[in-house]
DNA sequence: GCTAGCATGTAAACGGTTACATGATTAG
DNA sequence: CTAATCATGTAACCGTTTACATGCTAGC
């Protein structure tokens, strides 16, 4: 999971109800594909600069285990600033695919359509602008151009990917805006 | 960029001939379609580190502007490594598109097919798994399962993105694997 | 008796971001 | 004369990885 996401997976998930480290970790577990798991030196360190920053409470409860479960809960600052994230991502959210789907996990809890669909727009308006990953005198360049096999893969890729991803873009859009 | 995808993108590049940083900065920025700009703060220290490592070797040269050009050279070591990292990535390399899209960059640089082959089956084979972002009781979710619209966008996009990787990975397979 | 799972944490090392620092050349 | 480009670097800060540390309970 790249920088930050890690936080933004918290918040999200603490946003559906409390629940302790733990479960938190078991969670982004599940969310993620079972592709990266969340490590123990990230993931506390993370509960406590959240917890630091007001944006998290913890009140203790017995657990089944034998260290003592630490129940977090949404501060009201904790909820705005998820919802400040979810409705005013960077340009890197939006850009690299990963971190966008990191929003998109949580996107349902931001409370306005229109909030929700002037992102999904961000997104679709970045997937529209004419790029590619290699550049050639500042031109994108063509799949057909590309002599390397592999490179030439990945614009095929790509270019699938982005079809798709439009596509669905579009619908929703057109759902949300009405 | 990824952590650790900035030494490969070097070794890479320098791989394809000898060049100085700056020229580095610009090939990654080429390369990686204007989304991510290499941070100097990133750069410069990343090739003092592969210089320590015996990966790469340097000789000043007058250049147009006014500090004077560090030429970088990959080692016969740095060669070494480069081959290494693309014959044998980790598992992120493989699960990580991002990451698996900066291997292929410079795939075609492992002088063996047969090689290249293996890491493209790699890939293949985990695409083939049954996979998915979200996971009920060990089981990955069908997208119809999936209440929530923007979850459900996600699993529909990733789908079509797998197809299509898929399609292109068992084509070229077939040409590499005769 | 041992392993797996529950549950939370700390510390060192590493790498990336951001900001700061310097300075020469070239085009407008 | 001034801004952009060329060219290389350092330092503070931040978050992640990896490894270490502890200890209870349940099932084999």
């Amino acid at each position: 999971m790249a920088s930050g996401d890690l936080t933004l997976s918290i918040l999200g998930l603490l946003g559906e109800g409390p629940m302790h480290g733990y479960e938190l970790k078991a969670r982004i577990h599940q969310l993620s594909g079972h592709i990266r798991p969340v490590s123990d030196g990230a993931l506390y360190p993370a509960i406590a600069r959240l917890e630091k920053a007001g944006l998290v409470e913890r009140h203790e409860e017995e657990g089944t285990g034998a260290a003592r479960r630490q129940v977090l809960t949404l501060t009201d600052a904790g909820r705005a600033e998820l919802h400040r994230r979810l409705r005013e991502p960077d340009d890197l959210d939006i850009s690299d695919q990963t971190r966008f789907f990191g929003l998109l996990t949580f996107l349902s809890q931001l409370p306005d359509r229109a909030a929700q669909a002037r992102v999904l727009r961000r997104r679709l308006d970045f997937l529209r602008t004419p790029a590619s990953f290699f550049y050639e005198g500042g031109r994108p360049q063509r799949a057909e151009e590309v002599p390397d096999p592999f490179r030439r893969g990945m614009l095929l890729v790509a270019r699938a990917t982005g079809t798709a991803e439009k596509r669905w873009l579009e619908e929703i859009l057109a759902e949300l805006e009405p």
